[in-house]
RNA sequence: CGGGGUGUGGCGCAGCUUGGCAGCGCGCCUGGUUUGGGACCAGGAGGUCGCAGGUUCAAAUCCUGUCGCCCCGACCA
C-alpha cells in the first residue's frame, strides 16, 4: 500500500507514536470517546458492536461447553471481599466504595465489584450441599470497577465490561480440568474469530490472580511488539470454598470442600483487535467480528445517478439476510473520501458500484487488508463475498503469525536478552530457573516480565538450560515481553 | 504516586514575551455546482479563553492558588 499519509492525514503513523496512533484511531474510528470521568469511556455504536459480536460468538462457545448465564449483584459489602487474604491485599488499592445510600451512612461499606469471586461464593455457599450439586457452572456477563492510575481506552479503564465464570466442582482434577479447558476456548475463539494468535501458558507465583492456586492465560503480540494479557483462566483451588464455606458431601457420605475455577476475557479484547490488526490507516476488522462486513460505495455521476443507485439498493437487499452490509448513500460526500473513512474503520471489504461497473456487470471489490481491487461479474457475488471475507480472515491472522513469529527470539544469555528487549521487542524465549528473585531481577533490568510458562513446553518437558538470569539453576523455556 | 506536557468555538492551533475589538484552518448549517482515492463557490451559526482569587482604567495575556486531561514511568484484565 503506497503512500498511506497521502490519504488520512487524520491518523498519527504507527512509526511516528504508537500510542497516539492507538488514540487517535479510537476515537476517530468512533469506537469510543471520553466520559467525564477519568478512565471512564463510552463505548460508542461502531465499537460495542464488536462487543456485541465477541459476546455472541464466545457466549455460544461458553454455553455449548455446558455452562449457564447468570447474573450477581455490582455492590458486595465490604466483609466478603475481605474474606480471602491474598484476595483482599490484590484487589484492596483498586476498589470503589460506596458509603452513603438514601441520604444516609452506610452501615456496611459496598464495594463496587472489581471482579464477583466473593459475592459469587457468597451465594454458592447456599446452593451447593451434595455432590450431585456439582459440577455447577456459570457464567455472567457484566461491568467491574477497577480504580487505576493510568487509564487508557479499552486496555486499561476504570471500568470495563467483561464475562466472567465461575465454577465449582468435586474434586481437583475437575477443576483443574475445567480451567485448561476454558483456557482452550478462549485461545480457540481468539484464533478464529478475533484472527489473533495467542500463546497459551502458565502465569509465574508472582503474577497470578490474587486468590489463585494457579493462574493460565493467552498472551497475544501487539504490532509494536509488546504483549497483551488477552484472557485468564484460574484453578481457585479451594481457598474460596474453605472462606467461603462452599461444601458439599461426597459419595462417600464425607463434607468436602469443593474446587473452583473462574475465568474471564474483557473489553481489552477490542484493544488487542485495534493494535493486532490496524495499520496507518486505521483499522483492519477481522470479518467475523467486524460491525460492517461490506460497504457499498455507490459512485454517484450526474448521468448514471439512478442506475447506480438502483444497483446498490438492489446489492443491498440481496445480501441483508448473509452479510452485515452497509450502503453509504451520503450526498455532498466525494466517494474518494468515503473510501478513506471507511477504511478508518476497518471495513473488511468495499464494493464499489459506479457507471463503468454497471457496463461491464459488475461490482469493483476492495480489501481492505491488502488493498487489492478485482472485478466481481454480478452472477459470481454469493459465491465470492464470502469467499473474500473468508481470506481476509485468513489473511489477517497469517500475518499477525508471521509478525509474531518474526518477533519471538530466543536469548542465549542475559546480555543479548536485553539487547532483544531494548532494540527489538517481542517475544523474547530465555530459560528460567524458577526462582522469584530472577524473574524480579530481568524485570527491574529490562522491564521486561515472565509472560508466561507454555502449555506445549511444560507438557512435552523438553529441553532444560541454565537460568538465563542466575546461570546456576536450570529450567525450561518461558515467553518473556514487555507487556502491556 | 513521581517526571514531562497541555488547557482559547465540535477538532487542531495562533494570539501571551511587550495588557487595549478573540482570530485562523478543518468540521457544522443553508443554497448551488460537483462526485472512480479526503471537490468547489457563496452565505451563515457557534467561544463568560479550565476554574477561583488578585493587580489594573482595562486581563486570554501579568501574579497567586486550584482542577482537569494527555504522554512517560512505579502497580494492575
Amino acid at each position: 500500500m503506497k503512500g498511506d499519509q497521502e490519504f488520512v492525514k487524520e491518523v498519527t503513523s504507527q512509526m511516528v507514536d504508537f500510542s497516539q496512533w492507538y488514540l487517535d484511531v479510537v476515537l476517530k474510528a468512533e469506537l469510543m470517546d471520553y466520559a467525564p470521568v477519568k478512565g471512564c469511556m463510552a463505548i460508542r455504536p461502531y465499537g460495542y458492536a464488536i462487543w456485541e459480536h465477541i459476546q455472541q460468538l464466545l457466549g455460544e462457545r461458553i454455553k455449548a461447553t455446558g455452562h449457564k448465564n447468570a447474573y450477581f449483584p455490582l455492590f458486595i459489602p465490604q466483609s466478603l471481599l475481605q474474606k480471602e487474604a491474598d484476595h483482599v491485599e490484590g484487589f484492596a488499592p483498586e476498589v470503589a466504595l460506596v458509603t452513603r445510600g438514601g441520604g444516609e451512612e452506610l452501615a456496611e461499606k459496598l464495594v463496587v465489584r472489581p471482579t464477583s469471586e466473593a459475592i459469587i461464593c457468597s451465594m454458592y455457599a447456599k446452593w451447593v450441599q451434595s455432590w450431585r450439586d456439582l459440577p455447577l457452572l456459570i457464567n455472567q456477563w457484566c461491568n467491574v470497577v477497577r480504580w487505576e492510575k493510568n487509564t487508557r481506552p479499552f486496555l486499561r479503564t476504570s471500568e470495563f465490561l467483561w464475562q466472567e465464570g465461575h465454577t465449582v466442582h468435586a474434586t481437583e482434577a475437575e477443576a483443574e480440568e475445567e480451567t485448561l479447558k476454558m483456557l482452550g476456548v478462549y485461545r480457540e475463539f481468539v484464533e478464529n474469530e478475533l484472527a489473533i494468535p495467542v500463546i497459551a501458558g502458565r502465569k509465574t507465583e508472582k503474577e497470578k490472580f490474587a486468590g489463585a492456586l494457579r493462574t493460565y492465560s493467552i498472551e497475544a503480540l501487539m504490532s509494536d511488539g509488546r504483549a497483551l494479557q488477552a484472557g485468564t483462566s484460574h484453578n481457585l483451588g479451594q481457598h474460596f470454598a474453605r472462606v467461603f464455606g462452599i461444601q458439599f458431601q461426597d459419595r462417600d457420605d464425607e463434607l468436602k470442600y469443593a474446587w473452583q475455577t473462574s475465568w474471564g476475557v474483557s473489553t481489552r479484547l477490542i484493544g488487542a483487535l485495534i493494535m493486532v490488526h490496524g495499520d496507518d490507516r486505521g483499522l483492519r476488522m477481522p470479518p467475523r467480528v467486524a460491525p460492517v462486513q461490506v460497504v457499498i460505495i455507490p459512485i454517484i455521476m450526474k448521468k448514471k445517478r439512478e442506475e447506480v443507485l438502483a444497483k446498490a439498493r438492489e446489492l443491498m437487499q440481496r445480501f441483508a439476510g448473509t452479510l452485515r452490509l452497509e450502503l453509504d448513500e451520503r450526498e455532498g460526500y466525494s466517494p474518494g473520501w468515503k473510501f478513506n473513512e471507511w477504511e478508518m474503520k476497518g471495513v473488511p471489504l468495499r464494493l464499489e458500484v459506479g457507471p463503468r461497473d454497471l457496463e461491464n456487470g459488475g461490482v469493483t471489490a476492495v480489501r481492505r487488508d491488502t488493498g487489492e481491487k478485482s472485478f466481481v461479474p454480478e452472477t459470481e457475488l454469493e459465491q465470492c463475498l464470502p469467499m473474500l471475507l473468508r481470506e481476509i480472515q485468513e489473511g489477517l491472522f497469517q500475518q499477525a503469525l508471521r509478525f509474531r513469529r518474526e518477533n519471538t527470539r530466543y536469548a542465549e544469555n542475559f546480555g543479548q536478552f536485553k539487547e532483544i528487549v531494548v532494540e527489538q521487542k517481542g517475544f523474547v524465549l530465555a530459560h528460567w530457573c524458577g526462582e522469584a528473585g530472577c524473574e524480579e531481577r530481568i524485570k527491574e533490568e529490562t522491564k521486561a516480565t515472565i509472560r508466561c510458562l507454555p502449555l506445549e513446553e511444560m507438557d512435552g518437558g523438553k529441553v532444560e538450560g541454565p537460568c538465563i538470569c542466575c546461570l546456576k539453576g536450570r529450567g525450561k523455556i518461558v515467553y518473556f515481553a514487555r507487556a502491556y
